[in-house]
DNA sequence: TTAGGCTTCG
């Protein structure tokens, strides 16, 4: 069954057949070398060139395809839409598109296809045995055998004709990856009142970002950017600048030039691209993601996130600001996050558990009881914590007490972080906090030591030692280059950053080592004997004891006579889940359901920190 | 209505 909305009216125009009781069958598709112009028709086609949506002179975004079929007829095809989401989803050459309701109309003496009243088009992948999913802003496309006949049949049939055998985009490993480029980048003088962002004029980060010139149109685009953004260049120009001075190589530059020819654009990727392709590696980027992809920090990285995380006390650790103001989004440490904690008390929590004896506790009216061996009464809402003699207090009473001190609460959910999972929302065991350590290496080095893992065709993977740089830089490093060991020079030899600073970054995540478990500097191994294989072999060859990531929940708790912050580690991740139940985010405090929780008082450092403990998910 | 592919501020 066929249903279709297009970004028109879903009325029917007269000349296409009536859809009362519309099946697959019902629907005609005619041959694209069988157009009539002056018809409204159905084709399928696939697509050979495409241009983005773009603004035309009049109301609405315009795009451009041209599709063919097995008849072998190439056909123009021009579509209005209001907006990007009524246009096509083409994400390359080779995509198959099923348009209903276009107008076949005249053009130089060429038959070209015009979106017409109650027009739709659905865009489905050109790659052989790959799933048949509908690409369309419509929620209303359902697809049936015919359609799935049809798409299997076209693709058979661009394969058999090697339509698309030469790929016509380019990898960014064989262009430029931000590493290997033969030539320096060039760089542009920018007044700084009209940059967002940091400058990329230092001198460290040469070639690690490329200064992109975008011209008139595509202003429209690039004016609405924002660091940390992932971006997409259809026909960027790379060009060779004339040499300046006698003796200075040649820089390369980036053009976006002006009009839409072969498809010239720019656009943003969703989100999820990023996702998609950070954990990559440089060769394994996927070759859709056009002829170049980067990290736009030419544009300007954003720190408002990083700096709004961080936590109070930052204020009197000036450095914490200074260090990470200019890193993106991911590059902020989760250890300057709101979810600084004193982990330390973790094992004596664990060893203070052992002793608690069973208690009876208030009804437990919440989704949260207490555990362990948490037991049924009367109600079937309601859970009782057994095991130990916690008294029952009030937050008030929570907040006068002194620690150590283990009791039972009912409170709400005023607040909780983090509300977006990310490597930020974790903690890792036993490391409290970023020292300075970046700036208190003093010197500024300029070396890279490059440790070249086995040498493999078209391989990118290498283990680089950088030294002597700002943690933006190293972070920049890693996302290009994939493993960076942050070291210094210790009498003239390479040694590794105390473990405050993080052992070694891969991509946009980093890794800290054990201060206490890992052997010291003087027994470290010969760094260039190590075999960069992967993290844990990393990390084993230079006697290094990774830290691991905890998943950690801070919660703002509010019973009305008090507020706490209070830590979960034990079942972070499922009581996650519930976050919507506890904390449901269009209710006010009041109408939000009570937990029974078990909170321990403790002190580290002369600071009084609370953690839930013996609490889960009620069943 | 608009665009109707088909290079560029070297």
């Amino acid at each position: 069954m066929l249903s279709t909305k297009g970004p028109g009216t879903s009325g029917l125009d007269g000349k296409v057949p009536p859809s009362a009781k519309r099946t697959d069958k019902q629907v005609q598709y005619v041959p694209l070398n069988e157009l009539k112009v002056g018809t409204v028709v159905n084709v399928y086609g696939v697509v050979t060139f495409f241009k983005l949506p773009f603004s035309s002179k009049g109301t609405d975004l315009v795009s451009t395809l041209k599709i063919t079929d097995e008849s072998g007829a190439k056909v123009t095809c021009i579509i209005f839409g209001k907006t990007i989401e009524d246009h096509p989803s083409l994400k390359e050459k080779g995509d198959i598109v099923r348009l209903h309701r276009f107008k076949a109309e005249s053009f130089n003496d060429s038959v070209t296809l015009k979106s017409s009243f109650g027009w739709s088009v659905v865009t489905f992948s050109g790659v052989n045995n790959s799933p048949i999913v509908p690409l369309t802003s419509s929620k209303k496309v359902s697809i049936g055998e015919f359609d799935e006949r049809k798409i299997c049949a076209l693709r058979q049939w661009a394969a058999d004709e090697s339509l698309f055998c030469q790929s016509s985009k380019t990898t960014l490993s064989s262009v430029w990856d931000g590493t290997r480029c033969e030539y320096p980048l060039q760089s542009y003088t920018v007044a700084s009142d009209a940059v967002e962002g940091e400058d990329t004029e230092a001198k460290d980060r040469r070639n690690l970002t490329a200064y992109i010139l975008v011209y008139d149109n595509h202003l429209e685009v690039a004016r609405d950017l924002k660091p940390g953004m992932f971006l997409q260049f259809y026909n960027l120009r790379a060009v060779l600048a004339k040499d300046l001075l006698p003796n200075e190589p040649q820089h390369l530059t980036f053009h976006l030039h002006s009009g839409t020819s072969f498809g010239r654009s720019l656009r943003r990727l969703p989100d999820e691209a990023l996702e998609q392709h950070k954990d990559l590696n440089d060769d394994e980027v996927p070759e859709d993601v056009g002829a170049f992809c980067t990290r736009p920090e030419a544009v300007g990285p954003s720190y408002g996130r990083g700096l709004r995380r961080l936590p109070d006390d930052s204020t009197h650790e000036p450095w914490a600001l200074e260090q990470h103001k200019d890193l993106n989004d991911d590059e902020v440490p989760e250890d300057v996050g709101a979810f600084c904690t004193r982990p330390e008390a973790v094992g004596q929590v664990l060893v203070k558990q052992q002793d608690l004896n069973k208690d009876e506790v208030p009804k437990d009216v919440g989704v949260f009881c207490r555990q362990p061996e948490a037991v049924e009464t009367d109600s079937c809402t309601v859970r009782a914590c057994k095991q130990h003699h916690a008294q029952h207090f009030t937050l008030e009473q929570v907040r006068s007490s002194t620690p150590p001190q283990l009791c039972h609460i009912r409170a709400r959910v005023k607040d909780y972080q983090p509300q977006q999972l990310s490597q930020k929302g974790q903690a890792r065991v036993k490391q409290r906090f970023l020292n300075s350590m970046w700036e208190a290496d003093g010197s500024r080095f300029d070396q890279i030591h490059r440790k070249r893992q086995f040498v493999f065709m078209n391989s990118h993977e290498e283990l680089k030692f950088i030294q002597g740089t700002s943690l933006g830089v190293v972070c920049a490093s890693a996302r290009c280059w994939g493993r960076v060991i942050p070291v210094r020079a210790v009498n003239e030899k390479m040694a590794l950053m105390d473990f405050f600073a993080p052992f070694i970054f891969y991509r946009g995540k980093r890794f800290y080592g054990c201060q206490k478990c890992s052997l010291p500097e003087e027994e470290r191994r010969d760094f260039f004997a190590v075999e960069p294989l992967d993290l844990l072999k990393i990390a084993e060859a230079l006697r290094v004891q990774l830290m691991e990531y905890r998943f950690l929940l801070q919660f703002e708790l509010d019973d009305g006579t008090g507020t706490v912050d209070a830590l979960l580690w034990e079942n972070a991740d499922k009581i996650r889940k519930t976050m919507d139940t506890v904390h449901p985010p269009d209710k006010p405090l009041e109408e939000r359901p009570w937990m029974d929780l078990c909170l321990f008082a403790y002190t580290v450092e002369g600071n009084v920190c609370y953690q839930i403990v013996n609490t889960k998910v009620k069943e």
